[in-house]
DNA sequence: AATTTATTGATTGATATCCAATCTTGTGTT
DNA sequence: AACACAAGATTGGATATCAATCAATAAATT
């Protein structure tokens, strides 16, 4: 294992994408080294890896948050992310051959049989893949790179909003996608690529109040190594499951853990 | 000030990009602890910071080391610095006003009077600081700071490159995209972009060998606060002087400290 | 009573010191 | 010359400590 401060920072990052940690949730040094039996500075460090990831803030003399993106930084984020998929879609459209394609057509299959199942929650993991598989056709582990953090960011939005989209229409649009650069026809896919996360960006309505719900402890629990309870859960899955399946599509937005 | 770790990442940041500390150069916690007058853990943070940067890397129980990419990550950067600006030419050909043409205009005219004048140093790092103007336009602060990663990694590029292409011909380029944008040719004006980088990507021949010629101590010498004696030169420059103007153009490739 | 001021407590930023693990180097042996 | 082994140095991390700052309460004034 590389160092013990990105592991803390790979399993904070984890909590927060799959919404445990929520937004404007405080994250205190000592909590979180007592919870990860290290020593503060090993915490810290990891703060500041979160930060430059933009997923925590940190401010001086106060401690670290749990970054809480505005509307604007939302929309530059989506913008951005739809710049970076733009270029590889152009880029694509040039260089990739049919073994490509099909990878993807299959990543699409196989996330259109998770929605037939009603697996919600796995169709939604493998509807974030499908961004991460398409930009990793690039072959360019820079932008690879940058593209998911940005994808990161965009799931720590998700903690913001109420999701009332229907993403059934989204998994065509990956479909769709396919189609239009196979057959060359760029101009289109790029509007399609930028239609499908204004889409996403328009369903946001930033509820400002997040409450927590659960201390970082709890939140940190199923990651600890010494958890026997299986795989954790993302919290919204959770409380979905509790409640019943009220209605009659259930949008799940959190990631389920590799 | 926002934390000491910080402030010493940026002055790293610094002198790697002024190349006065040069790709493979060890960094080591206690040198540079001493140098700074910092503890170690302080020092440690700040290669954290440039490591996420990637301007550094670091190996387990080896230290950190200024990074060194290889010739496939230099073209990987200079791919994902391609796509992200043609995305941005994209956006800014539809909404710039002529107040960001103009500005464009200036800066470009502004670079011209210093080439004319003989002064390379600031020609270049006007040259640089064009691409940072363009993608201020987009009002996008999440891309700029992807682009301005970008931009340090191509400066940290430079330091294991011959350089040996006129960069006058870039110039030119500069003021063309502005023409092609304005009059809304975006497809010949990602052309440029694209052609612009491989310009410069294709002058990159890696000389494997890179010597340091100096120690972190004297690298960072100018830019403690302790230091009376003026601003920082850029190693490259220094170099030039010393040398004399050998060549009828001088091509330098390093940034003056703002 | 309400507002302002002080004091207290908690948290962060940072240092110094110490220790274990690992890498490097130098030496000695075969 | 090649290999093995033993210092020596460096990193990764823990702990304890201290100053500075923020938050919240208690006290004092109007």
């Amino acid at each position: 294992m590389s160092s013990r401060s990105q592991a803390i920072a790979d399993t904070l990052t984890r909590a927060i994408i799959d919404h445990r940690l929520v937004p404007g949730c405080k994250l205190g040094e000592r909590e979180l080294a007592e919870i990860f039996n290290v020593s503060r500075i090993v915490v810290r460090q990891a703060l500041i890896r979160l930060a430059d990831d933009g997923l925590a803030q940190i401010e001086r003399n106060r401690g670290a948050f749990v970054a809480k993106p505005g509307m604007q930084e939302a929309i530059e984020i989506y913008d951005a992310l739809t710049l970076v998929e733009q270029g590889v879609a152009a880029q694509l459209s040039d260089r990739l051959g049919p073994v490509g394609w099909a990878e993807l057509r299959q990543h699409v299959e196989r996330q259109r049989q998770a929605v037939a199942n009603g697996n919600d929650a796995l169709a939604d993991v493998l509807g974030q893949e499908y961004h991460t598989v398409f930009v990793r056709l690039s072959r360019n582990k820079v932008m690879q790179d940058i593209h998911a953090q940005l994808l990161r960011r965009t799931t720590l939005l998700r903690s913001l909003i109420t999701a009332d989209f229907d993403y059934c229409n989204l998994l065509d649009d990956h479909a769709r996608l396919i189609d239009l650069l196979e057959k060359g026809r760029l101009k289109q896919a790029m509007e399609l690529i930028d239609t499908h996360h204004r889409a996403v960006v328009r369903g946001y309505i930033m509820d400002r109040q997040v409450f927590p719900e659960m201390t970082p402890r709890e939140a940190l629990a199923p990651y600890l190594e010494g958890s026997l309870n299986g795989v954790a859960k993302p919290a919204v899955a959770k409380k979905m499951e509790e409640e019943g399946a009220k209605a009659t599509h259930r949008h799940v937005h959190a990631s389920k853990q590799t």
